[in-house]
DNA sequence: GGTGCCATGTAACGAGTTACATGATTGG
DNA sequence: CCAATCATGTAACTCGTTACATGGCACC
């Protein structure tokens, strides 16, 4: 159960709605983590249940409800004992791959047009992450360790993508070569 | 519905029994894509019914069953046509990305031991990748375009490994700077 | 007055995981 | 003879996705 672990995380330091975390969740779990609004409703009741996050229901806006969760002290205790347990490598599903092991199915250009497209949607992602990481973290050898921790994901991500737009060049490379 | 076309790719060149699917998948299906044993014997009834593969009992050794699947017609139409439709890349979920996110909880040796217990899990799916890639593709400036379709997807498998053997390392150095 | 966003949810279904179960063969 | 591996499967459950549904607010 993972998906209320990456919420509790993305609780640590704000209190979120439903609404709210779905959006970004945290922005630095957001580049990691995805669930749809259905799943993070499903799950915060769940929570709530367990007693790892209480719920406020603001009265701002009477007319709009709004459900403000935060983490309590079991929710923390729950969120470290997770982390002490020692985890392997997150297992790969990538589209692309199996797509590429079958190119010989299909037309070259249809590969390479996949090939592109991807290419363009990592590269988008990545001078996002170099945005946030330019304005967030101006200073990489002056953070404190909490800010080390906020700034590791986004390098993650970073290395990530870039990792990505290099290996489709190398791709569209080697199947452009006679 | 994608486990099935990863399956198909799999049957694409060799026929096989689910449990050898459930053991390697396909050489460079493996390295991106992963099912358990009832994921794969429950999809491969479910393609039978739909006729995407067809199914022979080997009669080899009487006392053992063995139900080798082959790919049909059907099966190449359906896997190609999937192929066909562009796709967005997968999206990542990384465990230990929400961990680092939530590093401040725990003391910090915690997370370290952790790093490096992915780099060392990161490097060795790395030596097995190059050591593939030196017996099977010794000679990557001669590939046939069909030999091109299984060396990328290890390709792609090392530059990953190799990515995240690199953050491994720059985040043990960031959180060992003062 | 319509489009898009904020904000919440239900229902149904498909995909993935965990536990349980059986029985033969191979190698030490 | 015991453990590991080959080989197949069922059942129950959780997680993830898609479709449907509601209603207010903000802006053009």
């Amino acid at each position: 159960m993972s998906l209320s672990h990456a919420i509790l995380a993305a609780l640590l330091d704000v209190s979120r709605t439903g609404y709210d975390l779905s959006k970004r969740f945290d922005r630095s779990i957001g580049y990691f983590w995805h669930a749809t609004h259905q799943q993070i409703y499903r799950e915060l009741a769940r929570m709530e249940a367990e007693g790892w996050v209480s719920v406020e229901v603001s009265q701002q806006d009477v007319a709009l409800p709004r459900k403000v969760y935060t983490i309590t002290a079991q929710g923390h205790a729950q969120l470290a004992q997770w982390i002490a347990e020692p985890s392997v490598p997150s297992p790969v599903r990538d589209e692309l791959m199996v797509k590429i092991a079958s190119g010989k199915l299909v037309k070259r250009d249809l590969i390479t047009a996949e090939l592109q497209r991807h290419r363009q949607a990592h590269l988008d992602k990545l001078l996002v992450y170099r945005s946030i990481a330019e304005r967030e973290f101006p200073n990489v050898n002056r953070l404190t360790e909490e800010a080390k921790y906020q700034y590791l994901p986004l390098s993650a991500g970073m290395r990530y993508e870039e990792h990505w737009v290099e290996w489709c060049d190398e791709a569209l490379r080697l199947l452009n070569s006679k």
